[in-house]
DNA sequence: GATGAATGAGTTTTCATTCAT
DNA sequence: CATGAATGAAAACTCATTCAT
C-alpha cells in the first residue's frame, strides 16, 4: 500500500517531482538551515536513504526547482505579449514586474542562488542548472530584442543583468522575518522598509532608460 | 574600582575585537559554513566557551564586521568629497563605486546581509547592528543630498536603496567559485560574467538619472 | 529439459566466474574496505540485488578465488618438478617460494585468510572451501613426501603448517602501504623492511632441515 | 555523579586508559567488526563524541593497546633471563615461546597488525607506533645478542623476522571460531589444526639453528 | 573571567538486503 | 532469472552548548 515503486522512467520522473514539490513546500515553511535530506525524506515520505538516488544535495533539489520556476515565469511574460504591438516601456516593465512578483519562491531562490546555492554544488549538478538558467536568459533577451528593437546588442544585456541583480538584491530587503521587523521598531532612527513592486518597477525602468540611449 | 572597571572594560573591547579579527581572516579565508565557534575560537587563540561571552553566534560576529567595513567605506566616499565644488553626476558615481569595490568584504558580507546574517541572529543583536547601519545609510542620505541638491526626498531615497539593492545582487555574479566558472566553461551556450565595476557604475548612472526628474 | 537445465547450469557458472574476476579485478585495485557487494555488482555490470543469487558475502567471493589461486600456485610447483631426478632442498624451496611469488594475490589473501576471510562466512561457504584448501594441502604434502622420501609424517606436516604459517605471516611486512613506508621513513630508529623472497627462502630452507632430523 | 572532569594531564592520560581497558575488553569479546566508536563509548561508559578528544579511530586505540602488550611481554622474557648463566636454545626459545602465549590478546593483534590495523590509520598515529614498535624491537635485538653472542648481525636480524611473522601467521590457525571448527568437522578430509605451543616452539627452534651458521 | 572536557543532538552517507515487477 | 527502487540500520563525524574547576 501507499508506495509503488518507480519502474518506468515516467515513474522516476514522478518521484523527482515528488521530492521538489516536498523540498519546495519545506522551503516556503521552514527556514534554510531546516531544509536536509532527513527533512524532506520525511515531508515527502520516503526513506532518507532513497533521496540519493535521485539527488546528492538539497541545493541540487532547489535549483532544479528554481529553474522551473524561472521557466514559468518567462512563459508568464511572454505570454503578456503574444499580441502584435508596440508597447511603451513602462508597460513593458510593469508585466515584468508583475510576473517576478506571481511567484516568490522564484525570488527568494535567486536571492540565494549566487551566494548560497551555486556554493554548495557538484559541477556536474551546476552545469545543468547553468545551462537551463541561460537558456531561459537567451530568450528574455530575444523577447527585450523584440520589444525594443533599437536598443543595442550590449545595452540589452546590460539591462538584463542589471534587472536580475536589482530583483536579486532587492528581494531580501522587503520580505522580513518577526525578528527583523522587530529591530526595526527597535531602532532609534526611522526606517521604512521599501516595497518590492514599487522599488523594483522604479529602478527597473529607470534602468530601461538605458536602451534608448546612442 | 572606577578603574578597574575601566581596565576589565577595555580589556573586553580587546577581546571583542580579536574575535572580529579572527572571524574576518576567517571569511577571507574559508567557505562560510566553515566558519564556526570552533574555528573562530581556533583561529583567535582562546577557548571555544570563552567566545560566549561576547557573541551568541557567529552571524552576530559578522555584523559586527559589517558595520565597521560600511563605516570606513562611508569615510571613503565623503572624503573624495570635501572639496567644495560641485560634481558631475559620472564622477559622484566613480567614487562611490571604487569606494565599494576598495573593501570586498564590505561587499560580500552585504551580499549574504538580507538572506543569511540578518535571518540567524536575535533581536537585540540585530537591532544593535540596525543602528549602525542606518546611521550609515543616514549620512549617505545627506551626503547625496548635498551633491543633488535638486533632487526630491523620494528620489534619493529610492535611489538609494535601488544602488544598494543593486551592490548587493550584482556583486556575487562577478565572483565565482573554482566549480562556478567550470560550470559555465561546461556549457554549451556561452556566457561572459559581468564586471563589477563595469556594470555597477553604467548602472549606477542610469538610476541616478531619476534624482533628476521632476 | 535436462539440456534445458544443463544450459542453465553453463550460464550459472558463467556468471559467477564473472562475479569472480570483477572480485579479483577490485582486489587488485582498491582496498578492502571498499570491496562492497555495491563495487562488485558494478565492477560486473549487473545488478546488486542479482549477487545474492550465487554468493552471500563478499568474503565468500574471495574464498572461492583464493582456491583457485592455491590450485594454480600448486600446479605451478608441481610441473616444475615433473622430471625424474632427486632436487636439493635448496632448488626445493626456490621453486616454492618463486611460485608463491608469481601470483601475489593469493599471498595477500592468505594473509587474511584466517583473521579476515575465515571469521565473515557461512559454515557451509567455509566448508566448501576448506574442503578445497585441504586437498591442496594435501597434494603439497605427497608432492613433499616424493621430493624428500626420508622425511617423517610429522616432520613434513611441520613443515608445511610452519611454511605456511610463514607466508601468511610475512607477506604483509613486505608489502607495505605509502601511509606504511612514510610512517618508517618519520621513525627516528631505522628500519628496512624486508624482502619476501629472500626472507621466505632463508626461512624456509632452515625449516626444511628439520625434514632431516630423526 | 560518577564522571569528575578530566583536568589534569593525569586526568587525561587515566581517560586515555579508560578507552583503551574498554576497547581491550570489547577486543576479547566481540568480532572485530563490532568494534565501533559507538561502542567504545558505551563500554568505556562515556558520549561517543567524548572519544574524539583523545583518539581519532579504533585502529589507533587498537595499536596503542598494541604496543602496550608488546612491552609487557618484552618485560616478562627479559626478566626470564636476568640470571648471569648461558642457555641452551631449546630454553631460551621456550621461554620466548611461552611469554607470547601468556597474552593471547598480543598475538592476536599482531595477527592483524600489517593487514589490517596498519591499513586503516593516519600516518601520525602510525608513526607513534612504529616508534613504539621498533624500541621493542630493537632491545629484543640486543637481548638475542646477549644469548647468543656468536651469531651474525644479519641472522639475527633475519631471525627475528622470522619468528615474528611465523607468530602472526601461526596464531590465527590455531584459535579458531565455533564456525571454522564446523567446517573443518565437516570435511571429509581430516584435518587437525596445529597447537600454537607446539608448532611454534618447534620452527623457532629450527629458525634459530640458523644463528649457528657461519 | 577563562578554560577545556563532556555532552547530546543532529546530519550525511553508505550498506546489506528485500521485494515488486 | 534479473532488475533496481526502496528500506532500515548504523557508522562517522561535527557542532553548539554546558559546567566543573
Amino acid at each position: 500500500m501507499g508506495f509503488s515503486r518507480a519502474r518506468t522512467n515516467e515513474q522516476k520522473q514522478k518521484r523527482i517531482e515528488e521530492v521538489m514539490c516536498a523540498t519546495a513546500r519545506l522551503y516556503d515553511t521552514v527556514p534554510y538551515e531546516e531544509i536536509t535530506f532527513a527533512a524532506i525524506a520525511k515531508e515527502a515520505g520516503f526513506a532518507r536513504s532513497n533521496l540519493y538516488i535521485y539527488f546528492t544535495s538539497k541545493e541540487e533539489i532547489l535549483l532544479e526547482i528554481l529553474v522551473s520556476d524561472l521557466s514559468s515565469w518567462y512563459q508568464n511574460v511572454e505570454a503578456s505579449f503574444h499580441v502584435r504591438r508596440s508597447y511603451a516601456l513602462e508597460e513593458v516593465m510593469e508585466v515584468w514586474t508583475d510576473a517576478l512578483i506571481k511567484n516568490e519562491r522564484n525570488l527568494s531562490l535567486l536571492s540565494i542562488l549566487f551566494t548560497v546555492l551555486e556554493k554548495n554544488v557538484t559541477v556536474e549538478a551546476l552545469t545543468k542548472f547553468k545551462e537551463g538558467l541561460l537558456t531561459v536568459q537567451q530568450k528574455c533577451y530575444q523577447l527585450l530584442q523584440g520589444l525594443f528593437p533599437t536598443a543595442s546588442d550590449d545595452a540589452l544585456q546590460q539591462f538584463l543583468v542589471s534587472a536580475f541583480a536589482l530583483a536579486q538584491g532587492l528581494y531580501p530587503m522587503t520580505r522580513l522575518s518577526e525578528v527583523q521587523l522587530e529591530a526595526i521598531e527597535n531602532c532609534t532612527l526611522g526606517y521604512v522598509p521599501p516595497t518590492f513592486r514599487d522599488s523594483y518597477l522604479k529602478a527597473c525602468i529607470q534602468l530601461a532608460q538605458g536602451l534608448f540611449v546612442k
